[in-house]
RNA sequence: GGGGCCGUAGCUCAACUGGUUAGAGCAUCGGACUGUCGAUCCGAAGGUUGAGGGUUCGAGUCCCUUCGGCCUCGCCA
């Protein structure tokens, strides 16, 4: 066999005269029934092979036989192309092999999809031959600069003194928080593992041990349905450290990012972020991870809307509600009262809202003029209050939504990202991050009349509202942090309780008993009273920042063998039926779909 | 669990309102061609219109069921 001398991507105008061997794949070939050219791709590049049937027509032959991704090694001398034959799209345009040698190494079936179109090639053939895909030089970078990110970060977290531990991926089921996916025992019988939704407490009890300084790129299972930015199977960079406090975890996080950034991107990103509360983001932007690509900030207009004539206003405020708005800038040129009225207002009826009001922004004599079929609800001093607040200019749109603060923010929140993009508020290829802060530690749940954990339950409060644990709980503020960028949350993390009767404290407020909590976080409230350090850390969500770092909206396209909205890999078909033999040891029976079962009887009714 | 979009040749798409033998480009196969680089030219082959059922004289097109993919709401401590 032929053995390679160099890549597909590395010989230059120097190499000229160098007597060499390449393999790979037979990216496309041009037979002109005398020279054959071949085009030959590797991970590394591309290289112009060069068959004459007058000085080599052995290899010249064989080379006519070649298909596309036939796995070829040639021998031959690196020389320049001539005058006007270079092709400068590719780093080897300068020069071709001229081959004397060719060894087919492995034959191909024509492939399922044509490469150089697989971006519009649907998607289900693509997993489905994702060796193939994979194979694509876009893939093969997103594959690189994922293995360069987890590089540098261990990289940069050992020269920091941080231990990458591993943690078991057969855990223990915890009740709160998404969906775990289960493992039977085979040796406990009736008993499950779960894979873990994080290693939130073995990374916990390490700093109990006195590691000091962990940190692990690990994978996390959480059983929900998939997303486009999310997968039931994804990676996260996971840190904890002792003795810190929320800034030294964000310090030290901030300088990683910047340093991905900077080595992957070389885009420099200003340290230190800035900060926004988690209370100005709401009230701002809707949202606790605000893309501050663009300002629009949203507005409270509760007050005039009170005084209004318009009475869905004003009967929403007298009952508690909220009227928030923003100002689409160059929204009242670009849409039509259809748009607004349909798609707009469709819109946000998805998010919950029940109505979408608009106001036309119009420039009259240097007046501004606020148009629409509710503006003769409101009196002219009014109109003028409003198009004031948001600043209004002319061409501007003003939309409103009203509702209880919840369904106003989640309706206007995305509703303000959508128009950003629409109306090419902000440029591609930017960055905008910020940590939010001061997140409150609990929230309240209106279903199940209980407070929720607005991060997890492990979260600590500030120093100063640990007091209304007992007192006010609805308003502690917690020590946790999230980092986002241009609207997409890629971390978050707290400093941690170490105190077991405060974390006892939070569980009883979560409305988990004491008995649950011995039963459930036994472990770790017992390893809390062995003598724990102050600790805390935070966790990124690897895909994400990969997705970022490679500019695509597509979860599946930064992972190597993704899965689809059903959990399946279309590539091996997992998952499957199983051996019968395979249940019993495991003590397991399965049944038939119990909506099938309903069916049934229903059918017999 | 809900909503939306989609499924026609290997791939990407077309086929007016239900009406002849379902077309095109690329890929494939055969042929021609000594400087191409998305080679070019000539020719050929390629289809259970995702599957099943229904309406109709007649279904790619309309209706029902079902399978699959994507987006999304819920969900994701």
């Amino acid at each position: 066999m032929l053995k390679r001398t160099h890549n597909c991507g590395q010989l230059r105008i120097e190499d000229v005269d160098k007597k060499i061997v390449l393999a790979g794949w037979v990216k496309s070939y041009r037979d002109h029934g005398g020279l054959v050219f071949i085009d030959l791709r590797d991970r590394e590049g591309i290289t112009q092979l060069v068959f004459n049937p007058e000085t080599q027509p052995k290899a010249h032959e064989l080379a006519r036989t070649a298909r596309d991704e036939w796995v070829i090694a040639a021998e031959g001398t690196v020389k320049p192309r001539g005058e006007g034959l270079e092709n400068p799209k590719l780093l080897t345009g300068q020069i071709e092999i001229v081959v004397s040698e060719l060894e087919v190494l492995n034959v191909s079936k024509t492939p399922p999809f044509e490469m150089e179109n697989a971006e519009k090639t649907n998607e289900e053939i693509r997993l489905t031959s994702r060796y193939i895909d994979l194979r694509r030089p876009q893939m093969q970078q997103k594959m690189k600069v994922r293995h360069q990110v987890t590089k540098i970060v261990r990289d940069y977290f050992d020269k920091l003194g941080f231990w990458e531990i591993e943690t078991p991926m057969l855990a223990k089921s915890t009740p709160e928080g998404a969906r775990d996916f289960l493992v039977p025992s085979r040796l406990v019988k009736n008993a499950f593992y779960a894979l873990p939704q994080s290693p939130q407490l073995f990374k916990q009890i390490l700093m109990v041990s006195g590691v000091d300084k962990y940190f692990q790129i690990v994978r996390c299972f959480r059983d929900e349905d998939p997303r486009a930015d999310r997968q039931a199977e994804f990676t996260q960079i996971d840190v904890e450290a002792s003795f810190v406090d929320c800034d030294d975890i964000i310090t030290v996080h901030e300088k990683m990012i910047a340093e991905i950034w900077k080595k992957i991107l070389n885009v420099d990103i200003s340290v230190p972020i800035r900060r926004m509360t988690y209370k100005d983001a709401i009230n701002d932007y809707g949202i606790d991870r605000p893309d501050l690509r663009f300002d629009m900030k949203l507005k409270d207009i509760s007050d005039i809307a009170a005084d209004s004539d318009f009475k869905v206003f004003a009967s929403i405020v007298k009952k508690g509600g909220i009227v928030k708005g923003l100002c689409a800038t160059g929204g009242g040129d670009k849409y039509s009262r259809s748009d607004i009225e349909k798609t707009m207002t469709a819109f946000v009826a998805d998010y919950g809202a029940k109505g979408l009001a608009w106001l036309k922004v119009k420039a009259e004599d240097g007046k501004i003029i606020l148009a629409s079929s509710i503006a003769k609800f409101f009196k002219p001093e009014q109109l003028e209050e409003i198009a004031k607040r948001f600043d209004a200019k002319d061409g501007d749109l003003l939309l409103f939504v009203a509702d209880i603060p919840s369904t106003v923010n989640k309706a206007l929140a995305p509703l303000r990202c959508r128009l950003g993009r629409e109306l090419n508020l902000y440029e591609e290829g930017v960055f905008e991050f910020v940590w939010v802060v001061d997140f409150p530690l609990f929230e309240w749940n209106e279903n199940e009349k209980r407070y929720d954990s607005l991060h997890h339950p492990f979260t600590s409060p500030t120093i100063e509202d640990t007091e209304k644990l007992d007192t006010d709980p609805a308003n502690i503020n917690s020590q946790a942090y999230d980092l986002v960028v241009n609207g997409s949350e890629v971390g978050g993390g707290s400093i941690r309780i170490h105190n077991s009767k405060i974390q006892r404290k939070v569980f009883k407020i979560l409305n988990i008993s004491d008995e649950q909590a011995t039963q459930q976080f036994g472990f770790f409230l017992k390893a809390l009273e062995y003598g724990a350090p102050p600790h805390g850390g935070i966790a990124f969500g690897l895909d994400r920042l990969i997705m970022l770092l490679t500019g695509t909206e597509n979860i599946r396209d930064v992972i190597a063998f993704p899965k689809t909205q059903r959990g399946q890999c279309l590539m091996s078909n997992a998952p499957s039926l199983v051996d019968p033999k395979q249940l019993e040891e495991l003590n397991l029976r399965t049944q038939k779909h119990s909506h099938q079962i309903e069916k049934k009887n229903g059918d017999k009714k």
